[in-house]
DNA sequence: AATGAATGAGCCTTCATTCAT
DNA sequence: TATGAATGAAGGCTCATTCAT
């Protein structure tokens, strides 16, 4: 009975054929390695999708980016599109408590600002980040569940604390338009440019985004500063 | 997050149901009725694009929405990528006229941006043009030909139309901060935010964006002018 | 503008590469052509299907089979699962006028079962259409659309005819056993097991369907017929 | 028909939710732990295959429902094919035995007949064993090893004793139709047909699977018995 | 010029099988 | 012995592009 005639199809011979070469690393434990690979696959993710966008974005290029089996990318996520919304709600949050400074500071508002728009540019215009915000304006319309999360996780608490900051600078006589405080957008719209200037334009004309924030801060402040 | 929308097809369902309708004026040359096709298809591919970006748009679709055969895009594209840049392109184009004002016009600086600003919300950041900047945003990576010609045909022209602007208020004494002349984009930014706002916060938190860039040049003339 | 840098990914070259071997018939009109090419399809996929079963036949092999681009099969059936239920209902339907012989007929009851085992052994047993009597018991419990089809318009109805005759033939006194009508099922089931037995046990063990038929019908009627 | 019920795969929903349950017996050697495993995957596939039969059902669903790993069940068996032929092929034999009575009984060949019934009732058609025979239908042109298995151990035997006792029958009278002996199959018919109905259209009409098998009796031995 | 049926490469997802632990 | 993470070859389905009509 055992051997049985195959049922017509050639088996063609499925499982590890090839076995990658040489596992780096010999000496981490199981989790250890299947946490590298999630976070190898989430790179390698988030950088096809700043390239390509969603759609354009193959699971293909992705493992072979992160340097594992297309399969592997199921064992940690559910399919493309969650992968998507988990990774563009995921990268920005671990910043947010850095971006957001206490409202309660003891140095002047500007000083605070200025801290803002410093931690800005290293940690989000001039990486990934930026890209990640740019994806976000991008495929937003598209992914309300992305557009819904950040509106929730990112914009209406930036701008909450950002208006804090503005009334307790027109409070402190820092600031003198008190209608700002209506519109903390335009406080940050700079910044935002920035970002997307950056990818778009950066090599077409340079922008020094520090500058454009220092003389946008002038502005709000009325006094002028020197770098 | 997990559960997010999908963003799945809605079905057009257009009017035309079975056999062609008779068309509707006979008297058109076959050049006039060509160009009305052209434009249909024009205008059918840019809402296809705007809503689902370029990949995941399908000519399918285009098609429909204009009531033309799949092929016929063919006999006016050569495909769908240059359908999009050239789309893309053209779109902007009879716009730019309008919003560029003369740089030496009669009235003071503030003047001509109040009616650019006007302009600005009337015909981009309330239609569909300012989804189109925001397609541009999302695609320009991906299609340099996009980006470039933008910052030549829109980015570049705009800003130095806005920087001529500034240094007339500088000379005129209207604005105060001559350093704001080294970045226009401080004067255009929340425009643009608007526009972005539009697409994707606008269910979650309207925004007046008329007063917004009131209170944007009253900053910036340091004046307050009230609507 | 018009060549844009591609987007990265080389394009293979889309659309018909290799063009079939040359259409055999050249005078057909599109309509018939598109008629053929459907047909084909569904012969293959009654072909495929019979012999592997729903999940382990291929789109592939049907295409192949049928001569057909895999795309097309597309253009006929929704997906897959719609195409076998399609496949499966219509395939018996056109049989079941002759199957059943009309209750009001001339001769002996016996006589019309004797047509009406010929008819299905010509019809049914013999063809690829007993087969699909096996692909329904296969099948059926995954597929409840076809088991429900196949009860209303094929087992209920033949049922119904089959009682009606038995009734007709107690009346007549052709039978003997009046609770035989409240199993037709008995009357049916060699014919059932005649069809499963040529699909699974005819290579080992032959068998002669027409005479367990006629068999099974002296045992009924109660009286000897030689062939 | 369009409309019809996905095939879709239910959660298992098994018991043991996160670690493994402690050990229950650990008086066990390690052979009799390992033949209850064995056991449990055996249990765990028949059931699967019944319900989705051999290709689409997954190893992993086996796996879970035998609450083993995945690879524990390639210890036990070289690959899903065999395991399938093995597991057809074993669950039959041990009901052999009761189904075949000994032809040199003492009572009437109606009343064995009567007890083969009974027990074939109880014992195949409403129970797991009946979804086997549907399920060795359903596969058993694709694995011939399962066909001839089955023609070899179940079919040719059964019909064998069915045979003997039909000529026994005809020799004491009990049957009048000598030609019977000639084909077994129509005598065993309704019973594989009350199988096949359970499974396909028990919801569609009840069948008294006890009272067709008597009613068939009286066909073929002349005579009425009452329940 | 216009059509739309046909094509087939490509992509997401599944799952039998392997093997390091 | 048992595990289950990892693999990668399919397979169902889509859609840009072509071309006979």
């Amino acid at each position: 009975m055992a051997n049985a005639a195959k049922p017509s199809r050639p088996k063609p011979a499925r499982g590890r054929a090839g076995a990658k070469a040489a596992p780096v690393a010999r000496s981490n434990h199981r989790a250890e390695r299947a946490a590298e690979r999630r976070q190898a696959i989430i790179e390698a993710a988030l950088d096809e999708f700043i390239t390509r966008g969603f759609t354009a974005t193959r699971l293909d290029d992705i493992a072979r980016r992160a340097d594992v089996a297309k399969g592997t990318i199921y064992l940690h996520f559910k399919d493309k599109e969650s992968m998507f919304e988990e990774l563009i709600s995921t990268a920005i949050v671990p910043l947010l408590g850095r971006l957001v400074p206490p409202p309660s500071m003891s140095g002047s508002v500007r000083d605070a600002l200025e801290a803002f728009a410093k931690v800005f540019i290293q940690e989000v215009a001039t990486t990934r980040r930026g890209d990640i915000v740019r994806l976000v304006v991008a495929e937003g319309p598209r992914f309300p569940a992305i557009a819904d999360f950040y509106y929730r996780e990112v914009i209406s608490r930036g701008l909450a604390a950002m208006r804090a900051l503005i009334e307790l600078a027109i409070a402190r006589g820092e600031i003198k338009q008190p209608e700002l405080a209506r519109f903390p957008q335009i406080v940050v719209a700079p910044a935002i440019i920035a970002v997307i200037w950056k990818s778009l334009f950066e090599r077409h004309s340079p922008l020094d985004a520090t500058e454009m924030l220092r003389v946008h801060l002038d502005l709000i402040f009325g006094e002028r500063r020197t770098t």
